[in-house]
RNA sequence: GGCUCCAUAGCUCAGUCGGUAGAGCAGAGGACUGAAAAUCCUUGUGUCGCUGGUUCGAUUCCCGCUGGAGCCA
């Protein structure tokens, strides 16, 4: 059995993790893709050392913040522990926000090995279209999206095929857990968590920008970029904090798009008074559920 | 007390030389195979502050009122 937790940013996916590696002798896989990073912890909300309790936990700050990490590594790394758990006799349990990244690794998501990547800044949209359509004429994709035309040219250019996938599931023993809470009250959940995060995160993210460090998580993670015009001088603290709050807020609508449609989940509905209620209801899901190894 | 300006979508504001109005943001929905906490798409009817007048017709012009900002006393 594998079993996956999922849902918007601040539901309580960690709470439930750790009950749930206690009671089935677990593992916890991080499927978060930020959360790989190390120094990264508080803007993230990483579980704590104390928070663990013991629990082994894996593919957590792995990887330095100026180091390349994508799905594809994920991809690789995940499916590994899946094996070295499993070996141990253990129930690997994914827990996190990243819909791409649990996608990659429980689905069957084929990736090539990429040689020599090219640079394509200097062409505009309309000319990624046309070298596109050198290869093939009738692909449908997102052509006002600049990201997706670079990535489907440089896949063609790689000898790939770019064809639609159909994403069947790999792991057939996963469960897939789903918690999640009417939309006030999440986002009223996300506000009040990063106004207790605040100060930390401030002292969190300085270091990084007094050594000028811009990558890639940096730049793009939520609680982290936004920071960075406030050290600049050019926005107040209060600005930063409610640009934070909105895009966690607009983050947790597009997790619950892609959980909704792309993955077979089984939705929980949060008692935050009584969090005992909310595990004893998943539980009972899993017991009845429950696949072995296939 | 006198004068000037403002009052339009949840917010910030455009606009209508008089024919009942539109952007950005927020909100909502969606896409998703190598940056995914990323990237991109779709979605805007609201007593145009209130009252009266002019007019075939007023959110637009005029009188007054209310609220706000400023200037002069």
């Amino acid at each position: 059995m594998i079993l996956a937790i999922v849902g918007p940013t601040g539901v309580g996916k960690t709470k439930l993790s750790i009950f749930l590696a206690k009671h089935y002798n677990g593992e916890i896989i991080n499927a978060d893709s930020m959360q790989i990073y190390e120094g990264l912890d508080i803007g993230t909300a990483k579980v704590t050392k104390e928070e663990m309790e013991d629990v082994p936990h894996h593919l957590l700050s792995i990887k330095k913040v100026w180091e390349e990490y994508t799905v594809y590594d994920y991809q690789k790394d995940a499916r590994k522990k899946i094996a070295e758990i499993k070996s141990r006799g253990k129930v690997p349990i994914f827990v996190g926000g990243t819909g791409l990244y649990l996608k990659a690794a429980l689905y069957d998501y084929q990736f090539v090995e990429e040689k020599n990547k090219k640079n394509y800044d200097s062409l505009t949209n309309e000319e990624l279209i046309e070298k596109i359509e050198a290869y093939h004429k009738d692909l449908s994709y997102d052509k006002k999206n600049r990201k997706r035309l670079v990535r489907i040219l440089e896949k063609l250019e790689n000898g790939e095929e770019f064809t639609q996938h159909k994403n069947d599931l790999l792991y057939k023993d996963t469960l897939f857990i789903g918690l999640t809470t009417d939309r006030n009250t999440l986002y009223e959940k996300i506000n009040e968590r990063f106004l207790k995060m605040v100060n930390p995160l401030v002292e969190e993210i300085k270091p990084f920008y007094d050594a000028h460090l811009k990558t890639k998580p940096l730049m793009t993670g939520i609680g982290y970029k936004e920071f960075y015009p406030y050290f600049d001088g050019e926005k107040t603290l209060e600005e930063v904090i409610l640009e934070c709050q909105k895009n966690s807020r607009k983050y947790a609508k597009r997790q619950y798009t892609w959980f909704k449609n792309q993955m077979e989940i089984e939705w929980f509905t949060v008692h935050y008074e009584n969090f005992n209620k909310t595990i004893e209801e998943v539980e009972h899901y899993i017991d009845t559920h429950k696949k072995n190894n296939v």
